[in-house]
DNA sequence: AAATGTGGAATTTTT
DNA sequence: TTCCACATTT
């Protein structure tokens, strides 16, 4: 088919975009194309009449993913993107489960819940059983529950091996039993509850396996086990599933990301008319050629690849630059020196990104930055729908559509305050434990006495009047109206730090202003336009975005969904600091990928995990690939960690890239820093200059933060020294043996 | 109900 | 060290 379409693809892009109808695996490498091939994939066939919107299903990971190829797709195609189910994982189980709730055993009106609400229920759960948080911390039996639901369990099929696990799966079983008592699901129970109703629930499997011929995935080397059967149930024998993923940047194993997803891809889903095709993308548009061998030259050190080597056209570039300083502080200013150099040249700062493997190594850098007046923006931490203030709001406007959310009740029951205690409290919940009722269902049967019991009914009532208040409004001008009602606009307006918190909230009204607008053109298509037998009348799923029934439902659901951006403001373009992985799917003209040594980079929790390193070096792997032009290697030989001091060697990531891609830039002669051991008892070497000659010297003079090697235990670096003459010892900390005392005079120590 | 103190932990986190 | 969650005070 002649298109303007698919002009400039390359010949491997064009494949992947033209295949026939069946199923493929894209190995799309970093830079090299991907959500391009993704949309114009959708666009072809489209044109081409293969396929018809309502037939498409496209999943991403992310929110922000699945708006891009949205917007793409728009500007690509004529037709109307309305039919389509584009969206997350979760964002599409949500949608399902809002067109099935029956046959989902769900509330029409169920909620979601976030880490931090699941986390809570946890708590609260803990406290009306008496479970000892000592023994079972709430966290590990979020994390066994999120485990069993991804492992497609239910409390009685999960096997317990011991007294400790029969106990918590006892409390996932209660876990279950008050989510469904109160409505709720959490973010694992969307993916399972879809999963289990595709999978029993022959009459929707079918007409969904009918509807999506084409389904189409984004970061396929992301998706769970879970996810991977998911659309394996999805996709019906006709069906063309378009994998699209880069086996070298899965970085998510710790979350259930299951890279094994393809390998079995082939496998799983070939037909014996229709094998698999596999393509590779490996054609780089983003850096330049150093760039991209450093990155190669690392991840071969990797196993178990798919295989797949970037290249370019567009010349070697640069040399990768190497930085060895003294300290983390040294570290630093280094940044600080070449960054304001860069910017004096011209180059935007938000073209600058400062890398880290653990959020806690911004600090020194942040402090850097702030003494040298250079602006920059950190990523993390909290985002917008997580504030509190944010999270009061959105626990009435929760209880306004579903009442029976213990979670939003107590959010929000005494907030803000109006006399209702721990007391009574305490009290309201014994009532609804022994009634087996909710808090809600407990408060309006009255039942408790007093000031307190008065208290309780104000707020019973409260909740009413605004449900009746509300009932006919726009969703913003219902928000707006709740956040007065409440009395949360006048608490916050008589605190004197509530400015910002009142800003927030007026945010909040702007952005259900922003989806009520926005969310027809997402997916406001009727969820089933084909009429399938077997599949129960529908209610009418056109609310916007998330396809919930109503729009306050839908908005809540998109505050749980999509936690909004870490900050609010843009302004003035700063430099960007961030973690590896919040890098992923990003590009800079110049990265800096900072801390570069063992312990921290390769984390050294990873060296006790299974392929722990190895995912570590797809993180690097990733951290590189993130540069267009300019990429700048940096470690510090000492580092304050946890309150002390930390001496730590060359990260093996280093080493790894061959030393002809490599520039070093550490001056020749660098002097420790003074640590609190008398340099010249010990002498002062010059710092190790790695990547250069070093010298041997006959008479090896030692000083802490040197790097040393010992026959028996390998590399490693001296933290600490004393005694003199004969007696003197000092202490190693091996890369492999851990930390040892040495005594100078027999152990045979040589510089490294 | 804010304010202050204490103990323990301190990768990464798309939903 | 520094941050957070939780508990105790005022």
């Amino acid at each position: 088919m002649a298109s303007p379409l698919l002009d400039n693809l390359n010949p491997e892009q064009l494949a992947a975009v033209t295949l026939p109808q069946a199923s493929a695996l894209i190995l799309a490498g970093a830079g090299s194309g991907k959500t391009r091939v993704l949309t114009t994939r959708i666009a072809w066939l489209l044109g081409t009449g293969q396929a018809r919107p309502m037939g498409i299903l496209a999943v991403t990971f992310t929110n922000k993913a699945a708006r891009e190829m949205l917007t793409r797709l728009s500007a690509m195609t004529p037709q109307s993107t309305r039919g389509m189910w584009i969206g997350t994982f979760h964002g599409l189980c949500n949608r399902m489960l809002r067109a099935h709730y029956r046959d989902a055993n769900l509330p029409q009106l169920f909620q979601i819940l976030d880490t931090q609400d699941q986390l809570a229920l946890i708590k609260r759960l803990y406290r009306t059983h008496g479970i000892d948080d000592e023994k079972f911390p709430p966290r590990d039996l979020q994390w066994f529950i999120a485990d069993a639901k991804e492992a497609g369990k239910r409390p009685n099929a999960v096997e317990a091996g011991n007294d400790h696990e029969r106990r918590l799966v006892e409390y996932y079983a209660l876990y279950e039993a008050a989510c469904q008592r109160e409505g709720v699901v959490d973010f694992a129970e969307l993916l399972l509850r879809s999963f289990e109703l595709l999978s029993n629930h022959a009459g929707i499997r079918g007409h969904y396996q009918a509807r999506f011929a084409h389904i189409l995935v984004d970061e396929f080397q992301d998706t769970s086990e879970l996810q991977y059967r998911w659309l394996r149930l999805l996709a019906g024998p006709d069906a063309a599933v378009f994998a699209v993923g880069d086996d070298d940047q899965s970085i998510y194993a710790f979350r259930g990301a299951n890279v094994a997803n393809m390998q079995h891809f082939e496998r799983d889903f070939a037909t014996p008319e229709r094998p698999v095709r596999l393509i590779k993308l490996e054609q780089n548009y983003r850096s330049h050629g150093n760039i991209l061998d450093a990155a190669n030259a690392l991840i071969a050190n990797n196993q178990a690849r798919l295989g797949k080597n970037l290249w370019t056209d567009a010349g070697k570039g640069d040399a990768v630059r190497v930085f060895s300083a003294p300290s983390d502080l040294d570290e630093a200013a280094f940044i600080v020196d070449v960054v304001r150099g860069l910017v004096d040249e011209g180059l935007a700062a938000s073209e600058i990104a400062l890398l880290y493997r653990s959020n806690a190594q911004s600090r020194v850098l942040e402090h850097a930055l702030f003494a040298a007046g250079i602006p920059y923006r950190v990523y993390g931490g909290l985002r917008f729908f997580e504030r509190a203030e944010v999270k009061h709001a959105l626990a009435y406007l929760r209880l306004v559509a579903s009442p029976d959310d213990d979670g939003a009740f107590l959010r929000v029951v005494n907030f803000p305050p109006r006399g209702i205690g721990a007391r009574t409290l305490e009290q309201l919940q014994e009532n609804a434990r022994s009634a087996g009722s909710t808090l809600w269902q407990a408060a309006r049967a009255g039942g408790i006495t007093g000031r307190a019991g008065a208290s309780l009914g104000g707020f019973v009532q409260l909740v009413e009047a605004l449900r009746a208040s509300t009932a006919a409004l726009p969703l913003s001008e219902a928000v707006a109206t709740i956040i007065e009602m409440s009395g949360m606009a006048a608490h916050f307006k008589a605190e004197k730090d509530g400015q910002d918190r009142l800003e927030n909230l007026e945010e909040l009204v702007h952005a259900a202003e922003t989806f009520v607008r926005e969310g027809d053109l997402a997916t406001d298509a009727p969820m089933l336009s084909t009429r399938v037998e077997a599949v129960p009348a529908e209610p009418p799923a056109d609310g916007p975005d998330e396809g919930a029934s109503d729009p306050l439902t839908a908005f809540l659901a998109h505050a749980a969904l999509e936690a909004g951006d870490t900050q609010a403001e843009e302004g003035r373009p700063a430099l960007q600091l961030m973690s590896v992985h919040a890098a992923k799917g990003l590009e800079f003209h110049t990265v800096f990928v900072t801390g570069l040594e063992e312990g921290l980079f390769p984390h050294e929790n990873s060296f006790n995990v299974d392929a722990g390193v190895d995912e570590e070096r797809r993180l690097m792997y990733v951290a590189i690939t993130r540069a267009r032009r300019r990429l700048y290697l940096t470690y510090a030989q000492s580092r304050m960690l946890h309150g002390q001091s930390r001496y730590n060697i060359q990260s093996r990531f280093i080493d790894e890239v061959p030393s002809g891609l490599l520039q070093w830039l550490s001056p020749q002669r660098m002097r420790a820093r003074a640590i609190d051991v008398d340099a010249a008892e010990w002498g002062a070497l010059p710092a190790p200059t790695p990547g250069s000659p070093k010298p041997t010297p006959q008479a090896p003079q030692w000083r802490i933060g040197q790097s040393v090697r010992h026959a028996k235990f390998g590399v490693g670096v001296i933290i600490d020294a004393e005694g003199r003459g004969s007696d003197a010892r000092v202490q190693v900390n091996f890369r492999d043996a851990g930390v040892k005392w040495l005594a100078l005079e027999y152990a045979k120590l040589e510089a490294a």
